[in-house]
DNA sequence: ATGAAAGCGCTAACAC
DNA sequence: GTGTTAGCGCTTTCAT
């Protein structure tokens, strides 16, 4: 069917170890192990192989190797979608993370998708990669029988518990306690969060958020104003999600942290007429659209209300004024994930269901100075 | 050394083909039928295995198939970087187009190094994807012979001409022509072109732009001042790409799109008491920075000063002000790239060197509206 | 309509 | 030290 369009020469198919081992005069297991670097070997011959790879130009076809070892020598990333800034600040990472240790990395945008989520999973058997770095944003408890395998797994966040598997956490309780508390010494009596999460039955990332806003007030003896918790607004305006959302029986819909929704949340506050003297957000990106909100509205920053939030994105330097976020160890999270993931390689399976954290750390800026 | 923890009983090890078709009581041809639609097959045939399969949970394994077929199902994407959010949004993209189609995809993260450029060429010899979409940054004339191959490639941008293989472009001079003329329409008359290049020596996006620039102003018979052409300062903060620079022989160092550099070329624009009534922007990035800055030193936008630039990110709508800013066709280059690529693995080879442009349009807001 | 057999290019026992 | 052999799990002629 194909007629490839090549040299009027013979075409000259790609050299296989067996070619190589021919030119040389050796064996294919000797090829083999000349680029294993199998230490027992006789100079000469080494050279000899060293000279046929080079004279054909011989590359390892990796399918072969892959089928024979079990190994791909490829990570799959599960991420929400590379448009959230943050995700593409971790992906970045973790292929830099894989490339140190030989890797690459297959990147699977789950598009906010349950489906796509529970699909990256089923992907796993196929083989076609070493193991799975899942950041989860829309499964289920009751899919976490779907995580069973004895394929090397890490899960990140905090939309799963319990799972069979090393899993990677921030400490969001203890970096919003940090950061309310920063806010309070700041003598603010009126925090607002921004993209808060009141609802308990699942925990999530934002509940785990506002439990910490809530410990650090409780601390401070500041009564909570549950008008100054304000949601992200469910399916604002996003179609994938509303079709997953279809599918997912009992499924409640979230509101994704986007600019849009930060700018909407803080418009309506300030509608219904709620007054704050701080701003915590869930996240930068809440943040990003919130302080674009009030600086139309014309408020002052940090002398009216201050704004702190959360991921520490490059952006946050750049935003008018520039941002208080806190670090939730990325560059950690990213280390920490590859090399679970082939310890879990080399280990021959799925590794222990610990925890591991990772470290934070409060970058101040313009929009809420620390306090002396 | 590996001692699996896995249930006391004996470990069942993944069901193979073989497994169905003994249990489906047929060939394991029939099963691969089966599997690949088949038509010729009696109705209860097909029902046993698809029984088998499912009683076995049976799930082929890619690396087998495509050590057998050749085809991985995966599609290789070189960018410089994943921090670049124009690149972010571009992969995102890339995935969707490819899932679309059942691909996957790998990124690379090339790092705005051209080693890691050439690697992720050299790394389509090791066959572990079908093709490669490669948007070079740094990669040379001299380079270009290493694209010779049979393998399917797409090369996106300005970075190469004359390579061996589809090329996706964008009409960069005729958008920043547009883009100038705005401008002049809005009656500026002293323009500057934030991270425009002067130097000819190669071509470049960057070159490409500020030809635009300069043809728009000489239709238009404005003078064109060299002053208000300003470079993206070279190596200003990155680590990587100096280790690249020394490696290449005769480099010429080049800058990287920042917001920082943003920031850093007005602010220098400003102390040498360069006047300007507008800043046309490399790309978004720098404009982000320069927003920042303009806003720092008092400039009023767009009263003092119109600013445009180039990419649309989702975040030139949340600035402040909000960017006016060209859409270069994103999600038409990544859906002609995928298509383009498979459309080689279909014909079983590299395809010509055509190329490809997209369209592109431009998006009015704040800091430059649109002149009636 | 279905099956037998021959590998895809490599690695890993195990001989020698 | 090096070679022989037996597959990894699948697709693909080619018979029947």
């Amino acid at each position: 069917m194909s007629e490839r369009t090549t040299s009027a020469v013979a075409d000259k198919p790609t050299p296989t170890m067996r070619d190589v081992a021919q030119l040389a005069g050796v064996s294919v297991t000797s090829v083999s192990n000349y680029l294993s670097d199998y230490p027992y070997m006789k100079q000469t011959t080494r050279e000899r192989i060293r000279q046929a790879i080079e004279m054909l130009g011989y590359v390892t076809d990796e399918r072969a190797r892959s089928l024979r070892s079990g190994r791909t020598g490829l990570i799959s990333l599960a991420i929400p979608s590379l448009t959230q800034i943050y995700f593409a600040e971790l992906a970045e990472r973790v292929i830099a993370a894989a490339r140190r240790r030989g890797y690459g990395v297959t990147v699977e945008s789950t598009a906010f998708s349950r489906r796509h989520e529970l699909e990256s999973v089923a992907a796993m058997a196929r083989k076609m990669s070493d193991g799975l770095i899942l950041s989860p944003l829309l499964m289920e408890r009751r899919d976490i029988a779907r995580l069973a395998g004895d394929y090397p797994l890490v899960v990140l966040g905090e939309c799963l518990f319990d799972v069979p598997a090393p899993h990677i956490l921030v400490h969001n309780i203890d970096a919003v306690k940090a950061l309310t508390q920063h806010l309070l010494d700041a003598g603010c009596r009126r925090i607002a969060l921004i993209g808060g999460a009141l609802d308990r039955r699942r925990t999530s990332t934002e509940t785990l958020r506002t439990q910490g806003y809530l410990e650090a007030l409780a601390q401070a003896d500041v009564p909570v104003d549950a008008k100054l918790i304000r949601p992200i607004p469910a399916w604002e305006t996003d179609e994938e999600a509303k079709d997953d959302a279809s599918g997912g029986a009992g499924y409640v819909g979230r509101g994704i942290a986007t600019r849009r929704n930060g700018s909407e949340i803080v418009r309506r506050m300030f509608e219904e007429g709620i007054k704050a003297d701080a701003l915590l957000c869930y996240n930068d990106l809440l943040a990003f659209g919130a302080l674009r909100q009030l600086r139309e509205m014309g408020v002052r920053i940090p002398d009216d209300l201050r704004v702190v939030s959360m991921d520490n994105l490059e952006e946050a330097q750049y935003t008018i004024p520039s941002l208080t976020s806190v670090e939730l160890g990325k560059e950690q999270i990213a280390q920490c994930a590859v090399d679970a993931i082939l310890e879990q390689v080399a280990g021959g399976g799925r590794g222990a269901a610990e925890q591991r954290y990772v470290d934070f750390s409060i970058h101040y800026r313009e929009s809420s100075p620390a306090v002396a």
